[in-house]
RNA sequence: AGGGCUAUCGCCAAACGGUAAGGCAACGGACUCUGACUCCGUCAUUUCAAGGUUCGAAUCCUUGUAGCCCUGCCA
């Protein structure tokens, strides 16, 4: 499992640095999401890099709800995030955080920004704030109730928690620079007035801290030496270290932004899967066709393939989008020692074996997975009927066909030889039924005489091999085809979902503990759709294309 | 336009003044009981551009250019 990458990423030099110029002695980390949607790859970089570099450093991790606003958040994500977090592998241990734990704190710490000079309460409505704050180019003007005394803020401020004003009515200011020109400093709203009932602390206040003021609070009280967010929070930093500051923590954090995580041709962004689910176009948080960890699991993703794809993507400050077929590769990787195969025809022609006795059949032994016998063997029934696949065939090959066609001997996948000696076709010119003879010493696979075949196919037994869907997924977008257009209208690619229904597997892959796994059919990886699936009815996912690298050679 | 950030192969990404790592993808070829896997080979004389400093620059300096983020009582 080692990796030559020696060279650290840009968080680890800062923390080398921290560490060494003695500004930290240990280092604890947090993955902080707000309970309002359900967790997606993007987040996994979040969840895996605060994960990786705790446990690097011989710090603590923290999982910690960012509930600060009730009118977004339900309990139902809670449970949600803290599924996903757990399977995706960082383990939060006993440190598990909700920042509502830390109102009572928060508020004093108001009180102490009141008492200092440093916070106000304002009359103004949020228009009048929007007004006063000036625009990207112009500074903003002080507002009006900024003179006031240390003494009426108190007061005011005591009101507000007491729940004398309406939501909107009152807030509280930090009392920074109206003409900053970063706009985060332009007296920032540090707590807003909220009738409304949080999932955690109920009915208890009716008064809620903004972000800005809520994180690094929250951050100290838990010892965080380093806060890692994404860069859109880059310009809120002043505001981070301004909070930090007048409230004198005496081991500050430290927060570090990254560049978020984006995949080719793939929604992610939590506001357009929820719209997604929300207007029914999936069928849910887990659509195989989303990127949400959920969705990821439920196609049979592990955990260990998110951790490499993560570790592959690297960290940086640059957006970027990375392709698609990195998180492939990444599957691929993993499961290829670790799972078992089994055969599939996903267009069935059936292939009657002359010379095969009628009413005989036998047991064969299929080894699960050829590259790694540990995972053991099934048995298969050998029948005089059989299923291959309709590309498996060619009436007339072209160059470097090797499959079958007239004439031609193949193997049938851990099986026997057969030749192919004739083919009926219907009235259409499809081909409906293969004539073959098998050659009874090859059992297994391997002819006694040495003699070699270039091409082995998939094949399934016509009275015992299960029939299944198999659906076809393509990413919910693509390039041309963005789900949202600028306007917000809809745009979706209708063909993300290709229902096969007339596919089959073999008997084995029926089995219930089968279909925990990925199956490695054809040159593709497929696994159950652990939702839907029920005993008989097996639903197949493709979770990666199927790799058919064959090409019809150009007829120029 | 004011501020912040970022620009290195089709896609990620190292390199921190000493002469452009690696991975994905792609393309050749070998091997093969899955046209998979594996294996071997090819893939940036050049780092957004133009100048400058230096024996030496992706790295330092100038001046441009492009992209992303910021005007919620969201996070």
């Amino acid at each position: 499992m080692e990796h030559e990458t020696e060279s650290r990423n840009f968080i680890e030099q800062i923390i080398d640095k921290d560490i060494s110029e003695g500004h930290c002695r240990e280092v604890h980390t947090r993955f902080p999401p707000e309970p309002n949607g359900y967790l997606h790859i993007g987040h996994a970089k979040s969840i895996l890099l605060n994960y990786g570099l705790a446990k690097e450093y011989g710090g603590k991790f923290h999982l910690r709800f960012d509930d600060t606003n009730p009118t977004k958040e339900k309990v139902e994500f809670v449970d949600s995030i803290k599924e996903d977090v757990k399977w995706l592998g960082a383990d939060w241990e006993e440190r598990l955080f909700f920042a509502s734990e830390y109102f009572d704190q928060m508020y004093e710490a108001a009180v102490k920004l009141i008492k200092k000079g440093k916070a106000y309460v304002s009359d103004l409505t949020a228009e009048e704030i929007r007004e006063y704050r000036g625009t990207l180019t112009d500074p903003g003007k002080d507002d009006p109730s900024a003179g006031r005394s240390v003494e009426e803020n108190l007061r005011l401020f005591e009101e507000m928690k007491e729940g004398r004003y309406k939501d909107g009515e009152k807030v509280l200011r930090a009392r920074i620079d109206m003409s900053s020109p970063n706009i985060n400093m332009r007296d920032p709203v540090i707590y807003r007035v909220a009738h409304m009932e949080h999932h955690n602390t109920k009915d208890k206040w009716c008064i809620y801290p903004m972000y800005d003021f809520a994180h690094p609070i929250e951050d100290a009280i838990e010892g965080i030496t380093h806060s890692i967010c994404t860069l859109e929070f880059e310009d809120h930093r002043p505001l981070y270290d301004w909070v930090v500051r007048e409230l004198q923590y005496e081991y500050p954090p430290k927060q570090i932004e990254f560049a978020k995580l984006y995949l080719t041709n793939v929604v992610t962004g939590k506001r357009y899967i929820k719209r997604l689910v929300e207007e029914g176009i999936v069928d849910g948080w887990d659509d195989p066709r989303l990127v949400s960890i959920a969705a990821l699991r439920r196609r049979g993703f592990t955990p260990e393939s998110i951790q490499r794809f993560v570790e592959l993507c690297g960290i940086s400050k640059s957006n970027s989008s990375v392709d698609y077929a990195m998180l492939e590769y990444c599957i691929r990787e993993d499961l290829k020692l670790k799972r078992a195969r089994v055969m599939a025809v996903l267009d069935p022609i059936k292939v009657v074996i002359d010379n095969y006795p009628i009413g005989q059949t036998e047991e064969l032994t299929i080894v699960n997975n050829m590259e790694n016998e540990a995972l053991g063997s099934h048995t298969v029934t050998f029948e005089r009927e059989i299923y291959i696949d309709r590309e498996d065939f060619m009436e007339v090959p072209p160059k470097k066909y090797f499959r079958m066609f007239p004439g031609n001997e193949v193997r049938l996948m851990q099986a026997y030889f057969v030749t192919c000696n004739s083919f009926i076709k219907d009235e259409n010119g499809k081909v409906t039924e293969i004539h073959c003879t098998y050659d009874p010493a090859s059992k297994g696979g391997n002819s006694p005489d040495g003699r070699k075949v270039k091409g082995t196919i998939h094949w399934v037994p016509v009275s015992t091999a299960k029939k299944v869907e198999v659906r076809l997924y393509e990413n919910i977008v693509d390039e041309e085809l963005g789900v949202y257009n600028k306007d917000g209208s809809l745009n979706l690619n209708p063909n993300s979902l290709t229902v096969l229904d007339n596919c089959y597997v073999e008997p084995f892959a029926a089995d219930a503990e089968a279909y925990d796994s990925f199956q490695f059919v054809r040159q593709g990886y497929f696994c159950v759709d652990a939702k839907d699936s029920t005993p008989g009815n097996p639903v197949f996912n493709r979770i990666v294309s199927l790799k058919s690298s064959y090409k019809l050679p150009d007829t120029k």
